[in-house]
DNA sequence: GCAAGGTC
């Protein structure tokens, strides 16, 4: 034990730091057979002693620093990096991995940033070693994979500090500071000033944009408004088979059509089996996991939130069973032993069939890759340790990946569908259509869909017999209000965030009292409601995600040499400056918006809800639903052939429309509103 | 106290 300290006494080595212990440890392991695991405080770091140099291999976990100010006005740009456990709450665990590294960097004659090869990786090295070791003794380690080979590889091609990607890496925590941090301090202080309360809003590059996406949408959902369209619809039989079968032309535009069509259909009685498709579709297996793929599938098929995988997730890594989760790759290179996690996992009963069948049907363990990709990481896989004891929503989880895994060496899923038509007089046609599963290929390990449906058993020329027909209303595109995964799914979408913040980031607007979870799904409170109108009428670059694709832009430049980062801090600096005089400047008008929403006068309310009537008397989503139905009336009047009175009826009893148009149609027909 | 980004 003594040999740790002897050698860090003796000094003159070389210190490699990596992001987590996890990658210390790989690294260790692939620099040499028997690395010496020393201990401080309960962390572990490693020792290597080859041919008089000494190698050691140390962790942090994440960023050990961040940026802070002690400035408490706005706006605010005086802000400098410090230790994250001194500043931060819940960043105590930090205080030991900073001793450990502050006192391994004291002797070192050289250091080596080998965390993850991406900007924060960068940035996370760079500031340990800057401030705790010597930046001009340091280097960079770079490799995308934990595996011996590439560590080895990367170990001999040791570079220079990678100071584009640092420059970069900081400008990036610089610009999101001077957002983040000034726009909240506005938005507080200005509700401190109007309320005399003190609470905690906060406004930023990515939970503003994902805010306003949930306040929009629910706006849309309010106040949807649509003409339905209409489904013809048929039951038929041949001797006692029964089957439904939907004319050709749904949905109809004008109900007047489709009870025409129902009226022939009726006059004739019966039809005719005119055509029969069968084709084959192959589907191959699903891409391997990353971790909003797992997200949304844990959601899909648990329930889970992606906070709640996330976490799951995690613990699993940590428990060796599972790779990284926090990727986006959707990649398994090969240099990942495959046969051997399968050949570990085919112990566990529920999985020996399915990987009996790889080692048949794909002998060589190649696996479906995926699009996406992730500079540091790849796909999530299980590492092939088998797990005890595993209960409940950890072995669920588990086991969706196992299964995941598995079938991404599976033979594709061959379906058969069929289509009928069948002809109803000279005009009519009506289709029907199945699907069988031929061979069940990869989703007899993921076997989380269900895809049948009856093929209809009937021959070219059959005679059938209508039943019952029927017209049945159908609107398009009701939008639905988001839930969390769909949220993270659209973060996603938008390149907002990352793997390992969007859960958190949808949690912290959950947090701020910006949002609330009904059984359809989230909508905004009065609280969220009033910041997404302020942000939209006052911050207007942080409501979409046009902010982060300018920061993409600068920061590309930055890794290019095009431009430095003290040019960028500067603009960002004015542009906020310039956000800030005029926040301030309107202080109190501000205010008083803000408290309207929070406490409106009855005098001041919309006459159908609690919010501030904003225009005619209502609020923006009861107006926005006015505006829909005025503008819609007319259509729908003329597609469904009602007139106005049972047309206004009719909206106000119809669940398919929004909520707040059924409210508007309601006061039309009380007569306490009028259209515009 | 406030961001977004790492990871325990
Ligand atoms: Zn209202």
């Amino acid at each position: 034990m003594s040999l740790c300290k002897e050698v860090i006494e003796k000094g003159n080595y070389t210190l490699i730091i990596s992001e987590k212990p996890k990658a210390a440890k790989a690294i260790a392991e692939a620099l040499s057979y028997k690395p010496i695991s020393c201990k401080d405080n309960n962390i572990t770091y490693y020792v290597i002693n080859n041919n008089e140099k000494t190698t050691v291999i140390a962790s942090t976990a994440g960023h050990l620093f961040t940026l802070s100010t002690n400035s408490k006005d706005y706006p605010v740009f005086d802000y400098e990096w410090v230790p994250r456990w001194l500043v931060e709450k819940g960043a105590f665990h930090l205080k030991k991995y900073y001793y450990l590294l502050s006192k391994l960097s004291k002797r070192a004659s050289e250091y080596v940033n080998a965390c993850d090869y991406d900007i924060e990786g960068s940035v996370i090295g760079y500031m340990i070693i800057k401030l705790l070791g010597n930046e001009t003794k340091g280097k960079r380690m770079k490799f995308s994979t934990l595996t011996k080979e590439e560590l080895l590889n990367s170990f001999k091609k040791i570079g220079p500090f990678d100071y584009d990607m640092i420059e970069a890496g900081i400008c990036r925590h610089e610009l999101d500071w001077i957002w983040g941090i000034n726009t909240s301090r506005a938005l507080m202080h200005i509700y401190k000033q109007a309320s005399g309360k003190n609470i905690v809003l906060s406004s930023g590059r990515v939970q503003s944009p994902a805010l306003i996406e949930v306040f929009d949408r629910y706006i849309e959902e309010r106040s949807f408004f649509s003409p339905p369209k209409f489904q013809l619809t048929a039951v038929f039989s041949k001797d006692s088979y029964k089957f439904s079968s939907s004319h050709i032309s749904s949905p109809f535009e004008y109900k007047k059509d489709a009870e025409e069509a129902k009226k022939r259909a009726l006059n004739v009685k019966r039809g005719n089996v005119s055509d029969i498709k069968e084709e084959k579709e192959r589907i191959p297996p699903p891409p391997p996991f990353n971790l909003s793929d797992l997200q949304y599938e844990a959601s899909r098929i648990y329930g889970f939130s992606p906070s709640y995988t996330q976490k799951i997730a995690e613990d699993l890594y940590l428990d060796v069973l599972i790779s990284y989760p926090r990727t986006n790759s959707q990649k398994l290179p090969p240099s990942i032993p495959h046969k051997n996690i399968l050949e570990n996992l085919s112990v566990l009963k529920e999985y020996e069939k399915q990987i009996e069948e790889v080692k048949k049907r794909n002998p060589s363990y190649i696996p479906r890759q995926g699009r996406k990709e992730d500079p540091a990481h790849p796909a999530i896989y299980p590492t092939g340790k088998i797990p005890k004891d595993l209960k409940g929503d950890k072995l669920k989880l588990y086991d969706l990946i196992v299964r995941r895994y598995i079938s991404t060496f599976m033979d594709d899923l061959v379906l058969i569908k069929r289509r009928v038509k069948i002809n109803v007089g000279e005009r009519d046609v009506f289709e029907t259509n199945g699907t069988i599963i031929e061979s069940k290929g990869w989703l007899k390990a993921y076997k989380f869909y269900t895809i049948e449906k009856a093929i209809p058993s009937l021959k070219l020329n059959d005679i059938v017999s209508i039943e019952s027909i029927k017209i049945a209303s159908y609107y398009p595109s009701k939008p639905k209000l988001h839930t969390k995964t769909s949220l993270l799914k659209w973060m996603e979408s938008q390149n907002i965030g990352t793997e390992a913040t969007r859960a958190q980031i949808i949690e912290t607007l959950f947090k701020r009292g910006y949002l609330k979870s009904t059984s359809k799904g989230i909508i905004p409170t009065k609280l969220g409601i009033v910041v997404s109108l302020a942000l939209k009428k006052y911050v207007s670059e942080l409501t979409d995600v046009s902010l982060t694709r300018s920061f993409e832009v600068r920061l590309q430049e930055i890794r290019e040499n095009k431009k430095s980062r003290s040019d960028v801090v500067k603009e960002a600096r004015e542009v906020m400056s310039k956000i800030i005089s005029q926040m301030k400047a309107q202080n109190e008008k501000i205010g008083k918006e803000l408290m309207l929403y929070s406490n409106t006068p009855k005098d001041k309310r919309c006459i159908l809800c609690e919010l501030p009537g904003e225009v005619n008397g209502l609020c923006i989503i009861h107006y926005s639903a006015l505006k829909k139905l005025s503008e819609g009336l007319e259509e729908w009047m003329k597609k469904t052939g009602e007139d106005k009175e049972t047309s206004i009826s009719k909206i106000e009893k119809n669940k398919s429309l929004g909520q707040a148009v059924r409210e508007v149609a309601s006061a039309i027909k009380n007569k306490t509103i009028i259209l515009i």
